[in-house]
Parts: C-alpha cells; sequence; structure tokens
DNA sequence: GTTATTGCAAAGTTTTTGCATGTAC
DNA sequence: GTACATGCAAAAACTTTGCAATAAC
C-alpha cells in the first residue's frame, strides 16, 4: 500500500460514489481531506484555504462536494449566521454550541450528562438515537453589558 | 389597568422604543399581534399572512421589525433551511424534538434536568441563556424494524 | 469511448439598504 | 416641525445551475 493509511471517511466516500455511480476526483480527495481536518467549515472558508494549494478549484466544486458529502453521511449542514455551516459528523456527538445572541461567539461544549438524559428520553419514546444537535443561545458576558 | 388588550410583549415593545427613540407605528403594532400567534414564523410566511388584510406592507418593513423584535428580545432569529425562522421567545424553552430520520415522525419532550444542565454549562462559560434548541435523530420503535 | 465532473459565469434566493414620501411624537 | 419609519426598487450576500471543456472509468 503505497498510501498506506486510507481514513475510514475515505473509503466510506469511495463506497457511496461506487454505489451512486459517481467517480473519485482529484477535488474530491482534496476537499474530504481539508474537511476532516476540521469540525465545521463553511464552503468560502473553505475556498480560501485549498485556493493557496489550488487556485482554480471553484466554490461551486466546493458546494457541490460539501453537499455530496452530506448525502453520503459524512457531514451535516447547519444553518447558522449567513452562511452554511458543513459539520464534520465523526466529531459529532460531542459537539454542541454555547452561541452569543449579541457578538455571534460560539463556544463548543460536551456533556456527558446531558448526553445520558438525551438517551433516557429517546429510550423512553422507543427510539435509537443516531445524531443531535443542542444550541443554547444567550448572552456571553461581554454583550450583557 | 387590566387592558385585556396590551399583552406583556406590546408593553415590552413599547419601552424597548421608547428607550431608543424609535417610535410606535402602526406596522409595528400589527407585526407583533401576529406575530405573538406564531411560535415561529419567517419574514415571507408572516408577509403573505398580513398581505390579505395590508396589501402594501412591504417586505423589508417585515423584516427590518422582525429584526427589531429580536433587538428588543422579544423574538429569536433561527436559520433554519434556507431561511431564518423568527422564534417567539416567551414560548420557547420547553420545545425539543425527538425526530425519526426513518418516518418523520416527531415526538415533542420536555426534560427539566436536561435543562438545569443547560444552565449550568451555560453559567461555566458566562453565559445568560436566551433560548435553546435540542433535537434529537433517531429511529423509532417502527422504523427500527 | 462514454459518462460524470469541473470551472467559470450567470441565475436564483433570501435579506438588506437607499431614498423619497409619509407619520409619530 | 423634526426625526424616524415606510414602501418600493435596487443592491448585496450566499448558493445553485447551465454549459463547454476535461478527467475518471
Amino acid at each position: 500500500m503505497a498510501s498506506g493509511k486510507s481514513p475510514k471517511e475515505m473509503d466510506a466516500l469511495k463506497e457511496h460514489l461506487a454505489r451512486h455511480q459517481l467517480k473519485f476526483t482529484r477535488q474530491r480527495e482534496l476537499i474530504l481531506s481539508a474537511f476532516l481536518r476540521q469540525e465545521h467549515i463553511t464552503a468560502e472558508a473553505m475556498y480560501h484555504q485549498l485556493a493557496k494549494t489550488d487556485p482554480h478549484l471553484g466554490l461551486a466544486t466546493i458546494y457541490r462536494t460539501l453537499n455530496l458529502f452530506c448525502d453520503a453521511g459524512l457531514a451535516q449542514a447547519r444553518h447558522f449566521g449567513s452562511q452554511t455551516q458543513y459539520d464534520n459528523i465523526s466529531h459529532k456527538g460531542h459537539h454542541d454550541h454555547l452561541i452569543c445572541t449579541g457578538c455571534g461567539k460560539i463556544i463548543e461544549f460536551e456533556n456527558c450528562e446531558i448526553e445520558r438524559l438525551q438517551e433516557e428520553v429517546a429510550a423512553k419514546n422507543g427510539f435509537t438515537i443516531q445524531t443531535h444537535r443542542l444550541e443554547l443561545y444567550g448572552l456571553c458576558s461581554h454583550c450583557r453589558h
């Protein structure tokens, strides 16, 4: 194996592509490997990040590819502020947000106890949780004054 | 004194307006009273709803007014799907969802213990919570089989 | 060789802004 | 009478789409 380690997400992408008669392109590989380094990112931010090494990679391709990742179950789109955030699913589950409605600051947190209670609620209703989203909106100490 | 016609939100709006040298207009009154009947609504939906009785009320006015309600602490903007949802703050807090990714069924629940823990997390980070959003995605008992 | 993908630009959506006119104070 | 608000249209911001050229299979 020349490349040695292909992360499981890369394999998952290839499988999704194969199953849908889609192709594994240089851009898709590039965008996925950049994406895996993030917890969440916007299309625009990734565009700028990749433009340094690949100036011809178009923003439309990034959007198309991130949307593809959502279809493949690797990413989850979240509308936040004025742009769409693409969350890295493999980092999800322990990834909740505290969002300041004053200045837009975002703090990430995880809380096992909350997660345990979520499981409890789900079980009580006969559900098996696949993923969740918890966002707390409020004012940070700065903005409260 | 018990003027059944002026809900506390209307008074809160008036107070906010007074404090900021803004004016209490027919449109603001109209939009607020329509807003209070909803749990959440988009600007576009409100535009259509109000157009029946007030065909000259512009969409820009609705946006400006709903954003004003956010400033006044009566509403909370949430980006969802492709449009902004304006949530009625007074209805929020006990409104979490359990969503089946198989059949789309939505169960509403509330859990005081989770809410308490949320407050705890917020406090630990110096935040004051205004509202929150919790969605659990999974499979219901039907769809698991 | 065939079919999907890319890059670019153009179009589509949703939201905000500019400005003349109207309205609350 | 003096601000601020409104309505309309135009602009801005973000995302998707059309199409000819290109790359994967």
